[in-house]
DNA sequence: ATGGTAGCGGTGCTA
């Protein structure tokens, strides 16, 4: 089972260099983030003719997250719990029925700057929210995955140049800690234990020529549960999709599962 | 210290 993590930033920007990756890449499963389009708006046809199941949560022109899995989805999940008010759309759960079901979940963290400030109060209070989720899921015993666009960079190797982001939302010890207060649960970065060289990235800003310099970071995540880890067969980061046109921001990321 | 780019939506916010 390959389960892939894109943020996409617009699915009608990205609509057809979607469609080439999916083409070239064949993931079971691929969790969207940044759609930046309500449900009623998502252009479903064209995944729904390669045979992906649809499954949505979003809303108009920020955020929004979503599921396409050409296995059976079961039970469907939205919104992170432990905040009525929070209408934010960076959650969606659903059952992946392969050989062995696996739980995937498709987050959107919230960036958090500017730090500090009410967005980085929201950005701390969410992880702490998601630790909660994923204290109760993990209560299943089954495989889990929560793969997605973390605004994270978990250490500073994960950064070309980490002194550029000390007083960023994305790498404050705060943040970095809340992260590792996640990871202590028991979950696995998938990327970290198959990768061990330098230089691998996942997101490089549109500005300052930062893909031309490599001027990279990591912060799009697979973080796995025990049973999940038992069945990581591979993990890679799909960098050429980059240098494409019209290209998003983030590239996609995948694992390979043994289920 | 500033401004640089992109998407959505039709202005300014978010990143």
């Amino acid at each position: 089972m390959k389960i892939a993590t894109f943020n996409i930033n617009g699915i009608l920007a990205r609509h057809d260099a979607l469609l080439t990756w999916l083409d070239e890449a064949a993931p079971d499963v691929v969790c969207l983030q940044e759609t930046k389009k309500i449900d009623a708006e998502f252009p479903r046809d064209a995944f729904e003719r390669l045979g992906y199941t649809v499954e949505l949560h979003g809303m108009k022109s920020f955020n929004g997250v979503a599921i396409l899995s050409r296995l059976p989805l079961e039970d469907v999940s939205r919104r992170l719990p432990g905040d009525d008010g929070d209408e934010h759309t960076r959650w969606i759960e659903a059952t992946v029925m392969g050989r062995r079901p696996v739980r995937v979940t498709s987050l959107y963290l919230p960036n958090g700057n500017p730090a500090p400030g009410p967005k980085y109060d929201f950005k701390l209070a969410w992880m702490e929210r998601m630790r909660a989720r994923v204290s109760v899921l993990l209560e299943t015993e089954e495989p889990l995955v929560f793969c997605g666009d973390y605004n994270i960079i978990p250490q500073p190797e994960d950064a070309a140049n980490p002194k550029d982001w000390l007083t960023d939302a994305l790498f404050l010890p705060a943040s970095r800690a809340a992260f590792q207060r996640i990871t202590n649960l028991g979950l696995t970065d998938a990327f970290r234990v198959r990768n061990r060289s330098p230089g691998q990235y996942s997101y490089w800003d549109f500005q300052r020529g930062a893909w031309e310099r490599n001027n990279g970071i990591r912060i799009d995540h697979h973080l796995l549960s025990a049973q999940a880890a038992d069945l990581l067969i591979d993990a890679g980061i799909d960098k050429q999709v980059r240098g494409r046109e019209k290209p998003s921001d983030h590239v996609p990321v995948w694992i390979e599962l043994d289920a």
